[in-house]
DNA sequence: TTCGGGGCTTGATCCAGGTCAAGTTTTGGA
DNA sequence: TCCAAAACTTGACCTGGATCAAGCCCCGAA
């Protein structure tokens, strides 16, 4: 791995308590591949032998069922994912696949069992980053049964324009996705960003504009409990070093 | 608390591994309580101070936004609940009342932190633990994003029934509050019951008798990746000493 | 034993959102 | 640069499930 990487992973929360032998080793046994788009990493069922950590481009966890499909989360550098899988060495609930050229480094499940079993920081850190996890399929849940879908696309229009500001950003992802992400049809999707339009919304191709963020506020009811922390306060003070896109 | 509740509750695989001395520590700064039904142990949004530990009754973990509300999951005895907030001492994200009488042990989360950084072991109990409770809301959250409704209502036939024979088997839960954990209104249940008949199923009050396992199984499609483990094989070797009862 | 209230069912109606079918635009590759 | 495939939009239509409104049943309290 290069070093770069190694640090950019370092800085990561989950291993940022980690000593630096404990590191090593963990990294020692940890490959690091580039990935083009579309590409499928972990199908869902297989058995979890790696921590996946996005250092570059975009990855889905999506799951399906009887011909359907549905997109769980998008995960975004730098970020893990499958952790859940992994610790408890059981089976995917869900598949990932690059939605981008991607690099990923895959980190043995038996080496991050081993660190977690010989360091307590790390052992703790760990905790908090499956706790948040949870936190985020929790709200992720919430939302989908107490929100209808318009409701649901304000709120993540709100949450992806950041607290402060941010008239103005990219969606970042594309419409069918986005529409899978939130429960709903690409069709449905896009009548419902019509359906912003009286409320101060206009997105073109990727470009969200709002106008009129008191009247999104009014749709989407936002609360911490449902849209996590990220949407309080203007711009966090420590380096973001963690995002997930969409959810989790 | 009474000997025989610690016991019991000494016997969840959270504790097991855990030294008596740490136990004691644990369980020193406990309350065990009853408390009658329709009460509100713990309001979203609160800050997390307990793990709680369900040994008798049953409680109902909802949530609400809006002025609607939706139950998440119901806890039966023996198992712990509001794990996540308490690791990361983050406000609770659901609501938690009782559904009958039931007595609920509350361990400090401050006690519970010092013993997971005291005891490799019970680090890694909470941590399976945890990881369990990650994968149930997700399921949940798959079933609910691929599932029709009746879908979703077979499959949960099919859960509380037991891999084995099982045909004949009581709901153990209010309707309404089903139809709110299957994310549909009480009347859509109703129907759904119904539209089941013709598939070998009879609902009388709360007993259920399913006669056609096989086209239930066939609405259903029950998966492992959807269902969970418990749906797979007869009736579990050890001891099921904990058990969630609507999910998780 | 009666009475009242909540849970459950059933029917009628409505609507959010899914499906189907064209277009139109964008994108990526030769 | 052009072409083909995929994404997106729009309209028409349909349907799963919500809502509204009775009525029934059961259970618990007086």
């Amino acid at each position: 791995m290069r070093n770069a990487d190694l640090e950019e992973i370092r800085a990561l929360s989950l291993f940022r308590d980690l000593s630096e032998e404990h590191f090593a080793a963990l990294t020692r046994g940890a490959y690091h591949q580039s990935f083009p788009p579309q590409v499928t990493l972990i199908e869902e069922g297989q058995q979890a032998d790696f921590l996946h950590v996005v250092t570059e481009g975009a990855v889905e966890l999506y799951a399906g069922w009887n011909g359907r499909e549905t997109t769980m989360a998008v995960v975004r550098p730098i970020s893990t994912f499958i952790l859940a899988a992994c610790i408890t060495d059981a089976p995917y609930l869900m598949s990932a696949r690059t939605l981008m050229p991607s690099r990923v480094a895959l980190i043995p499940g038996s080496d991050l069992r081993a660190a977690f079993a010989q360091d307590v920081a790390f052992a703790q850190a760990i905790l908090r980053e499956l706790a948040e996890c949870y936190r985020g399929v929790v709200r992720h849940a919430k939302g989908l049964k107490l929100r209808a879908s318009r409701e649901r696309l304000a709120a993540y229009l709100l949450r992806q324009s950041g607290a402060g500001g941010g008239a103005v950003f990219d969606l970042q992802i594309e419409k069918r996705l986005l529409a899978s992400y939130l429960g709903m049809t690409p069709e449905n999707l896009s009548r419902s960003i019509r359906s912003l339009r009286d409320a101060g919304v206009s997105v073109e191709g990727q470009r969200v504009t709002i106008s009129n963020r008191a009247a999104l506020v009014a749709i989407a009811q936002p609360t911490e409990l449902l849209d996590g922390p990220a949407c309080r306060g203007a711009a966090e003070d420590g380096a973001p070093t963690q995002r997930r896109f969409a959810g989790h």
